[in-house]
DNA sequence: TAAGATAAGTGGTTAATAGTGGGTTAAATT
DNA sequence: AATTTAACCCACTATTAACCACTTATCTTA
């Protein structure tokens, strides 16, 4: 199943006194009338928050419900998958807070870089995408398997 | 089935001198209004209290209905995950009393951490859980067969 | 190209809500 | 009947969210 979101671009703008940050207005125009201005930030895999438009982290917890507690690896799993996930609006002026807990977990001090990445939205200490994207090289051979799964 | 609860979030309160707890606002807001703010503490599989919403309850119930005491194994289960089960109803302000016995069970002192798993809030110790999480690590083996079931 | 108009980004203030503590009354237990 | 326990109510404080205002940038149109 494809999502409706097509998040694209970079931006980089300062996080407040108030720990808030503007979502660029280019990804803010994309969210569809039916999310309500609310989507959820949580963890990234990487040292990043991600942010899913309301209607996409619904999809991801459809499948999520699936997963039965009595199983050791999906409990460990729902739990920190869960728990780091905060549901938020952004507000008339399209800025929402980004929880302390996401703050001390990406490194965030002033400036952020908020990029679109398709379905999701990830935010970034500038230092430390720029250390990712210079360490975090792709070699030839994961290239050729992604080349077997999409055509660019 | 789905359930209609997605609790979410991870919240640090602290438990009052008669052993109150508060339900955090955005997990209290869920709660439906045929449920009338009732719901079931009990054991979680590991060292923390479970609660379910009262609906969500009674369909566990029903699926353990199911289960042939004939098993040992289901003997063992069904008792186990039943007798520490307490009715409890949450007050005007929004705050419950911990049965002593689960405040031993899950080494709860003054502070709690209380989180969202989608259908049922955990409430732990939270040095416990960040030894949990520390100690709990996935391996490789079973993300991958993870890999295969939900897709993030 | 310049000026006006519109939108975007940033900052602060106020009002509402959430979390916490304690006290009073009703109920239950011994 | 007395003591303990649990439910209910009231009140204070801190945090959060809604609101208002200003500056900068971008787009439009003369």
């Amino acid at each position: 199943m494809s999502s409706q979101y097509t998040f694209t671009g970079q931006f980089t703008f300062s996080i407040d006194s108030k720990n808030r940050i503007n979502i660029p207005a280019p990804l803010r125009k994309q969210f569809s009338k039916k999310d309500k201005k609310t989507f959820v930030v949580t963890r990234g895999i990487d040292q990043c928050a991600w942010i899913y438009p309301i209607s996409e982290w619904n999809f991801i917890q459809n499948e999520l419900t699936q997963l039965s507690s009595l199983s050791k690896t999906n409990r460990i799993f729902l739990r920190n998958h869960l728990r780091h996930a905060n549901i938020i609006k952004f507000d008339s002026q399209g800025r929402f807070v980004l929880p302390q807990s996401l703050i001390n977990y990406s490194s965030i001090d002033k400036d952020v870089t908020i990029i679109g990445v398709l379905n999701k939205i990830e935010i970034w200490n500038p230092k430390l995408l720029q250390k990712a994207d210079q360490s975090d090289e792709i070699d030839d051979q994961s290239y050729e398997e992604l080349s077997e799964r999409v055509n660019i």
